[in-house]
RNA sequence: GGGCGCUUAGCUCAGCUGGUUCAGAGCGUCUGCCUUACAAGCAGAGGGUCGGGGGUUCGAAUCCCUCAGCGCCCACCA
C-alpha cells in the first residue's frame, strides 16, 4: 500500500461516518450489557455550531466512545430545542424584513412561519456534528416541540397544577419590552454601567399645590429656591419614570428630613402632589434620604405601594414607549424621553444638579441590548420550594456527582434561596398553556380549567355548577406559551417518554442517565430544574455525574463574540486540520470547569499528532517481515519493556477517566505514542537498513499498535478507525469502535522493568548529549563504559542499539580522554581520545559537584537535627540517609574524575 | 454587600490526605541535524526564591492568618 507521508483527514472522516452510520454503531437498543446514556444538552433547533458546542459535544463524544469500547450498552441521545423567545425573535426579524408585522399575523399564521423556519434551518447544527464525529443516536433525534415532548410537557403542567404548584398571579416580573414578554429571573442579566444620578426638586405644597413653609425644622437641612420656596431634593438614576410618582418616601428616623414629615410634595414637570410617606426601608446615606416612589415600575416601590396603599400608575406600554398614562412624552421611547425629560427639567429650573454614578442595570439574557423593564402583570408561576426541597439533598449526599466539585456550593445557595419560577411567556413559539377560561360577564372574574386538551377541558368545565351546558369552542385557551425551559427541564425523562408511559422498559434502563456534559451558565436553568423534575416524576436523580465545561474564549481570554469576530468557525477548523486535530485541540486545553483558552494553534499540534499517527503506520506497514529471521535481544527486551508500559499507562488513564481528567488522560495517550511507542519501541525494533523484521516482533508490534489505536479511539475517531481497518484483514461491518480492548492490569516484575529502562534511557540521552556537544554524527558507532559494576547490564542491547555504541564495557577505571557521565551513583565514560575537550570536561565537573555538596550539606543538616531524627517517620529519615550516602559515592567518584583530568 | 475560586517556567496549566514520581507537563525558546516513517520531523539544552508578608511543624507550593491583584456567581440602596 502506497501512503502519503502526510495524513489526508478528508479522505477518510466522511467515509468512516458513513460506514459507522451504515452498520448502525452508533444505535442502542436495551440489553443485557450496562447502559451508558448520556443525553445532549439540546442546541437551539435553527442555531448554528459554535466553540462551546464543539467543546462540549467533543467530552461528550470521548465519553461515550469509551464506554462503548468498554463494553457498555453506549446510548448518547441527540436533540434540538425550539428555544422560544430566540427562535421567535429570529422569526420576526425575519417577517419584519418581508414588511411583516407579527400584530398583524393571527398566531396560525406566525406559527406558520415559525415552523417554516424551523424546517429550513432546523438540524443544520446536527448535521455539523456529524463532522465532529459525534456518535449520537440519530435514531433517537428528538425535539422539544415534537409530539412526545409536547405531550409531556402538557401532562406534567396540568399535574402540577392539580398538585396546587402552579398558580396564576399578579406581581412585578421583568419584562422584556423587544420581545415583548415576561422573564424568569434568572433571565435577567446585571450589568454595571456609566449613568447619571439626578437630583430633582420636589417642591413642598399643600393639596392644591400652593407653597407651604415648614416650620420648627432646626439643624435639619432645608433647601430653598431665589423665591423662597421649599423644596425636597430626590436623586434618582430614572428621571422618566417620575410621570408614575405616587409618593415621595423619607425613613421616619431621618433627622435631615423631619421637616417633611406630614407634609405634600408636587412631582417636577408633572404637577401632581403627592404624599410624603415614611419607611425604614429608605436608606438615610443615600442621596439626600428622600426616595420617590413609582409603585408600577420598581419591585422596591411595588412593596412600599402595597404597604401604603398607593396608587399605581403605569406609565409604559409594552413595546417600552410611554402610554397615555404618564400624560407627558406619550408614544416616545423611555430611553429617548430619558435624555428629554433631563433637559426639560434643566430648563424648568426643577435640577439641583446630576452626578455621575455607576449603578446596576438588569438587561434580557436573549436581548441583551435591552434593559428589563420591571412591570406588573398577570402571570403563570410554579413554587419552587417543594422543588428545592427534594433536588438539594442528591447533591449534597453525592447521588449526583458535579466536576469540578465547587459546583454544589453555588447549586446550594441558589436552593436555598429560590424564587418561584414564573413560567409563562407572551410569546407563540413553544408550548402553548393548556388553561382554558370560561365565558364571564364583563366585571366577574375569571375563571378556568387545565386539561391537557380543549375537549378535556370542555369536560371539566361542565363539571362546573352553571356551566352543564358549555360547549367546547366556547372556552378560550391562554394566549401565553411555557418558558422553553419548562420542555427542557424533563428532557432526560421525556426523551425516553418517561412522562407520557412511566413504566416503560427504555426509561427502565437507560434512565438514571450516566453523565450530563454542560457549562456552567446553565446550572440554575437547566441542570438544577432537570434534577427537581427527576426527582418529582421518576424518584431518581436525572444522571449520576455533572461535567461542567469552561467558556471558551480566545487566546487573550476574551470571550469569544460575533461582535469581537474572534470565534472561528468551527467547520472551517475541521477543514483545515481534521475532525481529529479539531478535537484534540480542544481538549489539549480544557480543564474542568476553567475557562479554556482556544488558540488554534493546539489544533496544529493535533495535526501533528495525527501525522505522526500515521506516519508510524507508514514505517511498521512498510516492513518486510520474515519467518526466518530471529528476533534480536534489543526488540525482545523492547517489546516485553513496552507491554509493561502499556498496562502501567493504560491504568493511568483508566484513573483518569474516572476523574473526568480528560485532557490529562489524552496528554498521557499522546505521550505513550509519541515518546513511549515511536522515540523508542519502534526504534528498537527497526530492522537495519534493507533487513526483514522477525515475524515475532512484527505481531508484537502490531498488537502494540493495536492497543494504543483503541486507547487514541475516543479522542480521535477518524484516523484510529482508519488506521485500525488497515492493520489487519477486517470484516465489513467490524469497527475499532467495537472491538475488544484488553489492556491488562499491571503485573507483578513491570515496576522493575520500568525502573530499569528509565535508567537505561537516561544513559542514551548522556551519551547523545556528549555526541551533541562534540558535533559527532549520530552513525559514528561510539563505545561506553561502565565503571565498577554494571547495575543494568540486562538492558545493554537496548542501550548499544539506541545510543549507537558497539558495547558496554564494564571497567574498573575509565580511559584517559573519556566523557563522563553519571547515572545515579554510576559512573559511565565514553572515550574520545583527541576528541575530548579536557577544560570542559573539568567545567562540567566542577559544576556538578559543587552541585551536589550543596546538596549534601543540605541533607546532613537534616540529619543532623535532632528533632527531625526523632519525629519523622523512619522511612523519611532512612531515605535521607540513602540521599547522603549516595551523594557521598557520587563526590567521591567526581572527585576522582577531577584528579584524573587535571593530571 | 455576601459567597466561591484563582495567583507555580515566556504562555496555558497539573501538583491528591504536608516528606524522592516536588519543583512538573504541553507549547514556545535556544543549539545541532534534510539520519533509509514523519522538517507537521529527529537529537540535545536552558528556563521558576511556587503573588507579598507572617504563623504552625523536625519539615510547607501543599495547612492556618493577613495583605495585594485577578475572575466568577448571587443580592431590591433609588
Amino acid at each position: 500500500m502506497e501512503l502519503a507521508t502526510k495524513y489526508n483527514p478528508e479522505e477518510v472522516e466522511g467515509k468512516w461516518y458513513e460506514y459507522w452510520m451504515n452498520h448502525h454503531l452508533f444505535s442502542s437498543k436495551p440489553d443485557a450489557r450496562k447502559p451508558y446514556t448520556i443525553v445532549i444538552p439540546p442546541p437551539n433547533v435553527t442555531g448554528v455550531l459554535h466553540m462551546g458546542h464543539m467543546l462540549n459535544n467533543t467530552i461528550q463524544d470521548i465519553l461515550v466512545r469509551r464506554a462503548r469500547m468498554e463494553g457498555k450498552n453506549a446510548c448518547w441521545v441527540p436533540g434540538t430545542d425550539h428555544a422560544s423567545i430566540a427562535t421567535e425573535a429570529k422569526v420576526v426579524n425575519r417577517l419584519a424584513q418581508q414588511g411583516i408585522k407579527k400584530q398583524e399575523l393571527t398566531r396560525e399564521e406566525f406559527l406558520g412561519h415559525a415552523w417554516e423556519w424551523t424546517y429550513e434551518h432546523g438540524g443544520i447544527i446536527l448535521k455539523q456534528l456529524r463532522r465532529l464525529g459525534a456518535s449520537c443516536d440519530w435514531d433517537r433525534t428528538a425535539f422539544t416541540m415534537d409530539d412526545e415532548r409536547s405531550e409531556s410537557v402538557l401532562r406534567v403542567f396540568c399535574d402540577l397544577y392539580d398538585k396546587g404548584l402552579i398558580y396564576r398571579g399578579l406581581r412585578m416580573v421583568n419584562w422584556d419590552p423587544k420581545a415583548q414578554t415576561a422573564l424568569s429571573n434568572i433571565e435577567v442579566i446585571y450589568k454595571e454601567e456609566q449613568s447619571h444620578l439626578y437630583h430633582l426638586r420636589y417642591y413642598v405644597a399643600d393639596a392644591d399645590t400652593n407653597p407651604v413653609q415648614p416650620t420648627g425644622c432646626e439643624g435639619e437641612v432645608l433647601h430653598q429656591d431665589a423665591d423662597g420656596r421649599y423644596y425636597a431634593v430626590v436623586a434618582t438614576t430614572r428621571p422618566e419614570t417620575i410621570m408614575g410618582d405616587t409618593a415621595m418616601c423619607i425613613n421616619p428616623t431621618d433627622p435631615k428630613n423631619q421637616w417633611l414629615r406630614g407634609h405634600k410634595v408636587i412631582v417636577p414637570l408633572v404637577g401632581r402632589v403627592i404624599p410624603v410617606i415614611e419607611d425604614r426601608y429608605v436608606e438615610i446615606e443615600f442621596g439626600t434620604g428622600c426616595l420617590k416612589v413609582t409603585p408600577a415600575h420598581d419591585v422596591n416601590d411595588y412593596n412600599l405601594g402595597k404597604t401604603h396603599n398607593l396608587e399605581t400608575i403605569d406609565i409604559f406600554n409594552p413595546d417600552g414607549t410611554l402610554s397615555e398614562a404618564a400624560g407627558l412624552y406619550v408614544g416616545q421611547d423611555r430611553m429617548d424621553v430619558r435624555k428629554q425629560i433631563a433637559k426639560d427639567l434643566e430648563a424648568a429650573g426643577l435640577m439641583e444638579k446630576v452626578e455621575d454614578y455607576t449603578n446596576k442595570v438588569g438587561y434580557s439574557e436573549r436581548n441583551p441590548d435591552t434593559a428589563v423593564e420591571p412591570r406588573l402583570c398577570m402571570q403563570w408561576y410554579l413554587s419552587m420550594q417543594h422543588f428545592a426541597d427534594i433536588a438539594l439533598p442528591p447533591v449534597l449526599n453525592g447521588d449526583i456527582k458535579f466536576y469540578p466539585q465547587k459546583y454544589v456550593t453555588t447549586y446550594r445557595n441558589w436552593l436555598e434561596n429560590i424564587d418561584d419560577w414564573c413560567i409563562s411567556r407572551q410569546l407563540w413559539w413553544g408550548h402553548r398553556i393548556p388553561a382554558f377560561y370560561l365565558p364571564t360577564a364583563e366585571g366577574e372574574e375569571e375563571r378556568f380549567v387545565v386539561a391537557m386538551n380543549r375537549f378535556e377541558a370542555g369536560k371539566k368545565a361542565r363539571q362546573i355548577p352553571g356551566f352543564e351546558n358549555l360547549k367546547d369552542e366556547d372556552l378560550r385557551q391562554d394566549e401565553d406559551a411555557l418558558d422553553t425551559w419548562f420542555s427542557s427541564w424533563l428532557w432526560p425523562i421525556s426523551l425516553f417518554d418517561g412522562i407520557n408511559q412511566p413504566n416503560n422498559p427504555e426509561l427502565a434502563y437507560y434512565y438514571p442517565t450516566a453523565d450530563l456534559v454542560t457549562g456552567p451558565d446553565i446550572i440554575f436553568f437547566w441542570v438544577a430544574r432537570m434534577i427537581m423534575a427527576g426527582m418529582e416524576y421518576t424518584g431518581k436523580v436525572p444522571f449520576r455525574n455533572v461535567y461542567f465545561t469552561g467558556i471558551v474564549r480566545d487566546n487573550l481570554g476574551r470571550k469569544m463574540s460575533k461582535q469581537l469576530g474572534n470565534s472561528p468557525d468551527p467547520i472551517a477548523l475541521i477543514e483545515k486540520y481534521g475532525a481529529d486535530g479539531v478535537r484534540m485541540g480542544m481538549m489539549l486545553s480544557a480543564p474542568a470547569g476553567n475557562d479554556i483558552l482556544f488558540d488554534e494553534a493546539l489544533c496544529e499540534q493535533g495535526r501533528n499528532f495525527n501525522n505522526k499517527i500515521w506516519n508510524a503506520f507508514r514505517l511498521v506497514k512498510g516492513w518486510e517481515v520474515s519467518a526466518e529471521a530471529t528476533q534480536s535481544e534489543a526488540a525482545a527486551l523492547a517489546i516485553q519493556w513496552f507491554e509493561a508500559r502499556l498496562r502501567d499507562r493504560a491504568a493511568e488513564v483508566a484513573d483518569l477517566y474516572s476523574k473526568y481528567r480528560l485532557s490529562e488522560a489524552l496528554m498521557e495517550v499522546y505521550h505513550l505514542f509519541w515518546d513511549d511507542f515511536s522515540a523508542w519501541l519502534l526504534e528498537l525494533v527497526k530492522p537495519a537498513y534493507g533487513q526483514p523484521i522477525d515475524a515475532q516482533t512484527y505481531a508484537a508490534v502490531l498488537q502494540a499498535f493495536d492497543h494504543l489505536l483503541h486507547l487514541l479511539h475516543p479522542f480521535m475517531p477518524f484516523i484510529t478507525e482508519e488506521l485500525w481497518q488497515h492493520l489487519a484483514d477486517r470484516k465489513e461491518g467490524e469497527s475499532i469502535m467495537v472491538s475488544p480492548q484488553q489492556i491488562a492490569a499491571p503485573q507483578e516484575g513491570d515496576a522493575e522493568l520500568l525502573a530499569a529502562m528509565a535508567q537505561a534511557a537516561s544513559v542514551v540521552t548522556n551519551v547523545r548529549a556528549v555526541r551533541n556537544s562534540k558535533n559527532i554524527s549520530p552513525r559514528e558507532v561510539l563505545h561506553l563504559q561502565v565503571v565498577g559494576a554494571n547495575p543494568i547490564a540486562a538492558m545493554d542491547a537496548i542501550v548499544c542499539k539506541m545510543a549507537g555504541v558497539d558495547a558496554v564495557e564494564v571497567v574498573a577505571a575509565k580511559s584517559e580522554g573519556a566523557s563522563a557521565f553519571m547515572v545515579g551513583t554510576t559512573e559511565y565514560a565514553v572515550p574520545l581520545g583527541d576528541l575530548i575537550d579536557v577544560e570542559a570536561e573539568i567545567a562540567k565537573a566542577e559544576a556538578e559537584l559543587k552541585h551536589l555538596e550543596g546538596f549534601l550539606a543540605g541533607v546532613e543538616k537534616k540529619l543532623s537535627n535532632e528533632r527531625f531524627v526523632a519525629n519523622a517517620p523512619a522511612a523519611v529519615v532512612e531515605l535521607e540517609r540513602k540521599k547522603q550516602s549516595d551523594a557521598q559515592s557520587k563526590i567521591a567518584t567526581l572527585r576522582e574524575t577531577l584528579a584524573a583530568l587535571r593530571k
